[in-house]
RNA sequence: GUGGUUGUAGCUCAGUCGGUUAGAGCACCAGAUUGUGAUUCUGGGGGUCGUGGGUUCGAGCCCCAUCUUCCACCCCA
């Protein structure tokens, strides 16, 4: 035996009961809002082929992949030269599979080699946990769970009317009443980046402008000058920053100045459409419902969102007063499974983060008490005599439906008290002579301190009204 | 990957200038109470001070390395 003390990798964590629970009343509203809208489960390996993920993320994402050392002598495919390549050249020598980083590449990866059975457009969802071998900080581990709806094989901007619906629904169904759904479009930022006579350089942009709520304005003109752009262009930013007014007088002023641009026309035509469905839905993140009054869905000019593969509508989702990261994000992409060699299929997603909206419940105090489940009947036992009498009338309280336990050992009563006790079991069930010769058991309230002595049918009565 | 921060009992944390035997609260165990938890009282167990080196007559405290925690970048759920 190795006397070291156990410890998990950094960034990981375990999930005790108390969690597990919680956890699993968030996936269930999730789970049941997406079956709704029509998307059925999915759940690909935890390990993919590493030329699956790798390129996909960018060079940095390429970083963060955790990559599995070959099994055996991971030694045998390499010689000498290939460790004077560097580590870039040695990982591909050394490790042909990786966790996964995130569910939309292997997705991608599984509609490619399922194309034939896939009937289009394909709806799914997904939830397991992905991996990244990031740094850890509040609100992000190396393990988490990611929950995502994705739908391929169709161009209709009906999919992100429907994205914003089911947004809408999740959090409102967890208790969630102050949130803004930001949404912009890349076309909308190629065209900017177009109109200031700065085309292509759109990344660099983004990068710099995402930053506005974070650094101010001063800041993110500092980061495009050092970024390589131009002095006037970055003047020519400015009215953008100050755009203001409903999200329909937004849409008119970005007209003015991108309109005659070609991306631009595309993104604000898209934009456009999603606003037309989500009317026709009658959809409530189109009206004031946050305390601000403002509607939860914000058009948001200054969002742009990483991830390489985006190529139309982009989402993410803030809770207002809560100082957590974005709880939800996605977006449109074009020609994700053009990487594996099926091209113009379209796909739009997006994937909610549990581990952070089980952090905005937890401030907020929004799990419900109905979220707790566990044991509502402990029986406790005194000796083998009493233990026997508790048997069939366990199994009655458990065949009607009831929660319950026997105390698995005559120890001493301070004990199994204090266990129900520690437990919150509501309910004790208690079993000695006196109860064996009349019959009736006493029940406990462990909340009051009554007690009264009661036929096991009176008692699955009771504990049965308390649970309505 | 860059810069900083943290680690002392199961948990939350004290610990003076480097000086004898490292403390508290909570938790745990036992008793007060032989058929009653949570409350009260009494007693008890529990520590290689993250780990490995170094400086010193002497290190929880100073130095180096490493792991861990949290934070800011980069990026992101």
């Amino acid at each position: 035996m190795s006397k070291e003390k156990p410890s998990i990798p950094k960034g990981t964590r375990d999930f005790g009961p108390a969690v597990v629970v919680k956890r699993n009343y968030i996936f269930g509203a999730i789970k049941s809002t997406f079956e709704k809208f029509g998307y059925l489960p999915l759940e690909t390996p935890a390990m993919e082929q590493l030329s699956v993920l790798t390129g996909k993320y960018g060079d940095e994402g390429d970083q963060l992949i955790f990559k599995i050392l070959n099994s055996g002598d991971f030694l045998a495919k390499t010689k000498p030269e290939d460790i004077e390549q560097g580590s870039k050249h040695l990982t591909r020598k050394i490790s042909e599979k990786a966790l996964r980083y995130d569910l939309t590449v292997p997705f991608a990866r599984f509609v490619v080699m399922n194309r034939n059975e896939i009937t289009f457009p394909f709806k799914r969802y997904q939830i397991q946990p992905v991996w990244r071998a990031d740094r850890p900080q509040k609100g992000r581990y190396r393990e988490f769970y990611q929950c995502d709806a994705d739908v391929v094989g169709t161009n209709s901007l009906l999919c992100e009317a429907e994205i914003v619906q089911m947004i809408n629904e999740v959090l409102t169904n967890l208790g969630l009443t102050d949130f803004t759904i930001k949404i912009n479009h890349r076309g909308v930022l190629a065209g900017i980046a177009e109109a200031i006579g700065e085309k292509g350089k759109e990344a660099e942009i983004c990068v710099a402008i995402d930053k506005l709520d974070k650094i101010g304005k001063e800041g993110v003109r500092k980061e495009l000058l050092e970024r390589g752009i131009a002095g006037e262009a970055v003047e020519m930013l400015e009215p953008l920053y100050n755009l203001a007014g409903t999200n329909e007088d937004i849409l008119e002023q970005l007209q003015n100045i991108i309109g005659n641009t070609s991306e631009g026309q595309r993104g604000l035509q898209d934009l456009h459409k999603v606003w037309q469905y989500l009317a026709g839905l009658n959809s409530q993140a189109l009206t004031s419902q946050n305390a601000s009054e403002a509607p939860r869905l914000q058009l948001e000019v200054t969002l742009a969102r990483g991830l390489s593969y985006y190529t139309g509508c982009i989402f993410e989702v803030k809770v207002n007063n809560v100082n957590v990261g974005s709880i939800s994000g996605g977006g449109r992409y074009d020609n994700l499974t053009g990487m594996f060699g099926m091209p113009d299929v379209s796909g739009v997603g997006f994937s909610f983060g549990v581990d952070r909206i089980y952090d905005v419940l937890e401030e907020l105090e929004l799990f419900p008490s109905s979220s707790q489940v566990g044991t509502k009947v402990l029986i406790v036992q005194f000796d083998k005599e009493s233990e026997q009498f508790a048997l069939p009338l366990l199994q009655q309280l458990r065949d009607a439906g009831v929660a319950s336990e026997l105390y698995p050992e005559a120890a001493k009563l301070k004990k199994q008290m204090s266990y129900a006790d520690q437990k919150n079991i509501p309910y004790v069930l208690l079993i000695g002579s006196e109860e064996i010769t009349s019959g009736k058991p006493q029940l406990r309230n462990m909340q009051t301190g009554e007690q009264q002595a009661v036929a096991i049918e009176t008692v699955i009565a009771i504990i049965k009204e308390q649970e309505v």
